[in-house]
DNA sequence: AATGAATGAGTTTTCATTCAT
DNA sequence: AATGAATGAAAACTCATTCAT
């Protein structure tokens, strides 16, 4: 009642960007980029559209300044639940577990950031590709180490950038099918992924395999 | 030079309907669903709009018509290049090839089905769902098939259709980063993605897991 | 079957611009003008537009040709339903009664003559209004007939003209009621209108008027 | 000269409100429903289309608006002219005079109030058919009123309908012939009309009626 | 600091009408 | 005689964006 009823007057900067960008994330989550209408971001806030305009710019600004914070926060999360001084296979599960966690607590963050993430070649291109980017280098320093460590040969090192690409789209795709599946715990799937990556790419590291001439 | 130059009248409407499909997949798969404008998809098609609300409907419609169209063709490659008879294994890898094969030569059709694929919640969830759908259980088939061979317990069995989301995914995000890395040669990315699913999850099935306590 | 089925071929042109007529009428009088298309009328005629246009010409003549046949039929009905050679009370008598039967068994035709009567300025004034002067014309000869012979003074004969006016105007409100009151017998709605009519105008022929200072 | 020249800015929303609906009363009743355009609104009142959308809503709502408030304009001059304590038939006298005088000194209402009335089937049937049936009630009420005090039989009140509907349509034809003679004086008209009505209908409720039978 | 008022520029969509066969 | 193919032109409507207060 106080909330929506009375618009709070004469709020200092910092608050009401706060107020605006909460309330883009869920709308631009809710309808996604293009369907959203800054009409109903500055209902949702509380705020009239100048004020948006002013403090954050066009659409595609704040649709970045979204992308930033959401991307942000799930970089924190991830980094915040690894220690770095553990092993590679140890600091990758943290990190997955901390993944599925901030998507099983953060839904809109999720449905935001990843929702538009395919896209290319939109407005907005630059920062979701920038995070995207991010999270395949992150997976892939992991994996590089570990291929490093066991003497892979140049070719199959050239493999872990893909491999990384390569699982981070399974992160997305499974994170996605969790959704609609909630029933189930946060360790099992982040243990799905694991099992695929570790073992994946360990049998891979140790020339373990899986060849058509075999057959 | 003729086909964009001078205007070719009078067509049948079968070789009408191609054209415009031809320049919406065109148009889709460069700007996006949104972006895109039906005046663009009527000047590249070298046609009035009128027509391509006679022939092919709204611009959902027509979307639809293009999803539609290209999926088919996408299954229509997978399928032709798998032989039913084969071994698990061997239908998965044939079905990798094959897929790998049509994003290469099909760029195009890749990017207008891909795009849009993420998107839940637009005005074509189902179209783009349903094809993304039957790819998921198509791989879910064949794994199930190893899993139950294997004696897999029942846990286990009900991972397959998140492991296939997974794998889907990771095809998926593989395919694109391929996009960027021309160099790399079809039965390469295969054979990646053929090791991150055959060997991931066929250590899983036999048991051998990656498990935190073991460190 | 056959009149839907298969469109016959090379008939001579009356018997086409019946078909077409028929159909416009129809479409016409469901819709209105402005919201029937040619698409439908071409349709429902069972006739390529081509044909239409070569035939009947623009959307506005076809409409006119429309408004000319049925009002060409409206007013043999009601010539033919009159002996001129009978008293100016039997005359108005018979004609009302012809009309409303008219009304009764065209309902089509009587929809599409006044529907669009009152929209003076459209592009189709001209014909519907020629019409209705037409009827106002009839009416006012009959009247002024009577006024003439009962000596009536000149100011009161100029009234005539906008008593038929009212009466024409009365008669087509009464029409469009008893169609939705389809149980009250045709002599009956006739009499109604024959009596406010004779009876309202011969008082007043007469110098049996109402008027305010009586009271 | 001021008031087309320049346009004045930044009005409150019940000024622009005004002046749209002015505006559209206007174009409506010079070119009709269909055949007026937004743009042409919008021009007129010197106000850009988006405005219209946002304080009046479709094309359909802002014709809706017109005639309800035409239609409550003009049943406020009949209303405030007619004392509810007077007789029924100076009731319908001054009923009569006070529309007539509306008609003259406001033409464009009365058109785009009676324009439309009778295209039924367009999309906004609801309005104005609501506006003549009150209308016609009103009359009804009153006739009822003079039927009921004169021991008509039931047959004949059952009739009181049907002549309100033709007394109402025989007003509006009147007063559209009325403006195609200007120089007659309002009180004539309304005497005219008001005979037709109460002698014509007096006659009938005391049984003086014409009957074919009679010659 | 904050907003109601206002719009330019675009979008999809439809329809009467005509050409080429 | 007859039509499938084709379009120019305009209509309703929306939205990101800004001005004046």
């Amino acid at each position: 009642m106080s909330v929506e009823d009375k618009r709070v007057k004469r709020l200092p900067r910092e608050v009401r960007e706060k107020q605006i960008l909460d309330a883009a994330v869920r709308v631009f989550s809710e309808h996604g980029y293009h369907e959203a209408s800054m009409d109903e971001v500055s209902e949702v806030a509380g705020v009239s559209k100048p004020m948006i305009y002013a403090y954050l710019g066009s659409k595609e600004d704040l649709f970045a300044a979204c992308i930033r914070r959401e991307a942000g926060l799930l970089m924190e999360a991830i980094a915040g639940g690894v220690d770095p001084d553990l092993a590679p296979d140890m600091q990758l599960w943290m990190g997955l577990r901390s993944f599925f966690e901030f998507v099983a607590s953060n839904k809109q963050s999720w449905r935001v950031l990843h929702r538009q993430v395919i896209s290319q070649g939109g407005p907005f291109s630059e920062e979701v590709l920038a995070m995207r980017t991010r999270a395949i280098n992150l997976v892939d320093a992991l994996l590089s180490r570990v291929a490093t460590k066991k003497g892979m040969d140049d070719h199959a090192q050239k493999s872990t950038e893909a491999m990384s690409a390569a699982l981070v789209g399974a992160g997305e795709s499974l994170a996605d099918w969790w959704l609609d599946h909630p029933a189930v715990p946060t360790r099992t799937v982040a243990s799905w992924l694991m099992n695929l990556a570790w073992m994946g790419f360990g049998d891979m590291v140790e020339g373990n395999v899986w060849t058509p001439s075999a057959h």
